[in-house]
DNA sequence: GTGCCTACTTTCCAATGGAGAGTGACCGTC
DNA sequence: GACGGTCACTCTCCATTGGAAAGTAGGCAC
């Protein structure tokens, strides 16, 4: 978290970043961790700390419990949230992150403040490109 | 891109950050942005500069033509890239990234170098986890 | 007993994504 | 003048993914 690297954009033609090996892990470990439900869960997590797996459905909103546990183990797997259960009746499983998993939530809140920020620009984006086309 | 708004992580109990209207906006547009090849694509346009459709296939690596073509067409419609068509034999369509375009690589690059920096604790993770439970 | 609670798991079906072939428009070669 | 090549798609077929809903486990309240 220190030491960030160089900035690894805005220098077109100078060549590529680092050894192919690490480029491919990269691109791998960004397709599993670029996806749509790891992003709003991690950002729940973030925002609400230790939660309960219903109630993270619910603040993520319009998501299935088939792709809840699924993204929720994979992240559980990648060392992004702990999952501890409560040996009680009815069932109790709480999620929350890592330190590793507040990292990632860190470097994508620049995406979300992005987001936030450029809504106006994309929906006009949207509208110019729709009307033009058709 | 001025005017950066406080941080919306590291707050749990502190209530929401906005009215509900622009959360499921935001949402909507993660769902858009937040997706692999989006990611990649965006990644390689920062880097190289106005790049042709097949030279970003190729840089991209492992994307089929057809989400080449609707992953460009649909960053084209939220207005991150601009698409040049040269009329000429054979065809020649350049694609780069608008201003806005480039702030978002910009925003993605913390995460980028949050996978570069932290493979190894992935890795990591994901033995401890299958050797945990296999 | 019958329900109810929670955190899943399973089943079924629709939507998505990949592989590969086809298309159009023209140019150079034979 | 038929033939192949180039490039940016577009289309078709099929495997995988994702959503909706029902089922499971296991004890507790009634």
């Amino acid at each position: 978290m220190t030491a960030v690297p160089p900035a690894r954009i805005s220098h077109p033609e100078t060549g590529e970043v680092a050894d192919p090996r690490v480029e491919a892990l990269v691109n791998e470990v960004i397709g599993r961790v670029a996806d749509k439900w790891t992003m709003l869960i991690l950002e729940v997590l973030a925002e609400h700390g230790e939660t309960r797996f219903t109630r993270v459905g619910e603040l993520v909103g319009g998501i299935s419990q088939k792709m809840l546990t699924q993204t929720l183990r994979q992240m559980e797997r990648d060392g992004l949230v702990v999952r501890t259960v409560h040996p009680v009746i009815p069932p109790k499983v709480e999620y929350r992150l890592t330190d590793l998993g507040f990292t990632l939530a860190e470097a994508f809140c620049g995406v979300w403040t992005w987001a936030e920020t450029n809504i106006d620009r994309i929906e006009a984006a949207r509208a110019a490109f729709d009307g033009r086309k058709r």
